[in-house]
DNA sequence: TTCGATTGTCAACGTTTGTACACAAACAAT
DNA sequence: ATTGTTTGTGTACAAACGTTGACAATCGAA
């Protein structure tokens, strides 16, 4: 029939990297229905058009190819981060900025962020565990950004990780109500006012803190 | 050899109900390793001991088997919460010992909490929107509850509904944080110390409210 | 040009899966 | 005691699975 012969059609559009397009089709088919583990390596190589024996050619295991979905997925967390911290302005703006650009990014890299999430609790022991600790050192890092501000200067390590976890829940949530949507990218207005409140709510009771409740242990 | 004559055993110790025998090695196989779509009927019916074809008898379907898992752990939810909710004194003493019977029984619960922390973002559509919907109305309880207090009466549903969601997003992470440690069950007390210090920088935040930042609507 | 490494193909295997069908025990109601 | 419904058993089959091994094309370095 008008099947093309079957030459090695290496090539195509995704000739060069096979083992990226395998990547892709594996997130590509995570969006589109079901959980890592519930994939199977047949499914991706048949998406790609490969035959099932050339996914060895590239990863030794479907758990290799999880771990470097996680890789990708927090360098793409990463460079969004840097983007949205770097907004600069009063600080209410900046807030306001910085969550806005977040949100649209998450809305841009939806793969990367449904994998996230949905592996986040996911059926596989080592990615949850390489998820985890990629979330735990965010989480330290914006606990010592959070220090610098002359407001929180004198506050314990406890009490920054324990913020910094309090707004990185709240962000969790945020992006989970982005991914449920699958909108035409248009009207997260909404949403994105919903985060900005939520940020804007959690530091109105910074100066607070301590000062109610509780003697503040330094003074 | 010595294994039991094939006499209809349908009794030993749960003679009474193999549904519900279904339900909780279903509970017990995601606990112990894997997500709910990539749980196969017939790893169900071998950890209950029975032949794969009785599991039809039961559930029509897996997805049913999953609706239903969905349900049982809600009641859990809902049976916490009220014990929570019930608990008097001074408002301090309330959020405290609120946090403290929810971790609690969390851990009590743990693989209630396990299923719908992993089935979330799972790969089985109906089951994601059944949690979602349930998570949905807890918010909007809460909220109206927290429009009950005195002090937020004059709040717009609007805002209600943004509080109530990052307290539960607060929750969510906490209970995420149980689930990963498989302690003895001890020194939960770092862990009930923090989400009851997020919930008070919330809380610090309320009287704020408004107050700075934009102006008041209603004044 | 030749050679070795890389990457993809093909055919095949042994498992495990979901589901179908006919049959047997258990038991409640007659 | 008979009967009908429920619940569990046994056998069976086609499909999908992960993985192996031998072979073919591609390509950079010699």
């Amino acid at each position: 029939m008008g099947r093309p012969q079957k030459t090695h059609r290496a090539g195509r559009d995704k000739s060069v990297n096979t083992r990226q397009a395998l990547c892709e089709a594996a997130l590509e088919l995570i969006d589109r229905d079901s959980s890592f583990d519930s994939l199977s390596l047949r499914e991706i190589t048949r998406e790609v058009g490969v035959v099932p024996t050339t996914f060895y050619r590239h990863f030794s295991d479907m758990q290799s190819l999880g771990l470097e979905l996680v890789e990708d997925s927090f360098r793409t967390l990463r460079e969004l981060l840097k983007a949205a911290r770097k907004s600069s302005g009063a600080p209410k703006d900046q807030i306001r900025r910085s969550v806005e650009t977040f949100v649209t990014n998450v809305r841009a890299n939806r793969r990367h962020f449904q994998f996230l999430a949905r592996e986040r609790f996911g059926g596989v022991a080592a990615i949850r565990e390489e998820i985890r600790t990629e979330v735990r050192l965010l989480q330290s890092e914006l606990a010592t950004d959070l220090g610098r501000f002359p407001i929180m200067q004198k506050w314990s390590t406890e009490d920054l990780n324990m913020m910094a976890g309090l707004m990185i829940s709240a962000m969790i949530g945020i992006v989970e109500q982005v991914l449920v949507s699958r909108r035409p990218e248009h009207d997260d207005g909404p949403l994105i006012a919903v985060a900005q409140n939520q940020l804007r709510l959690i530091l109105l009771g910074v100066p607070q803190w301590r000062s109610a409740g509780q003697e503040a242990p330094g003074t």
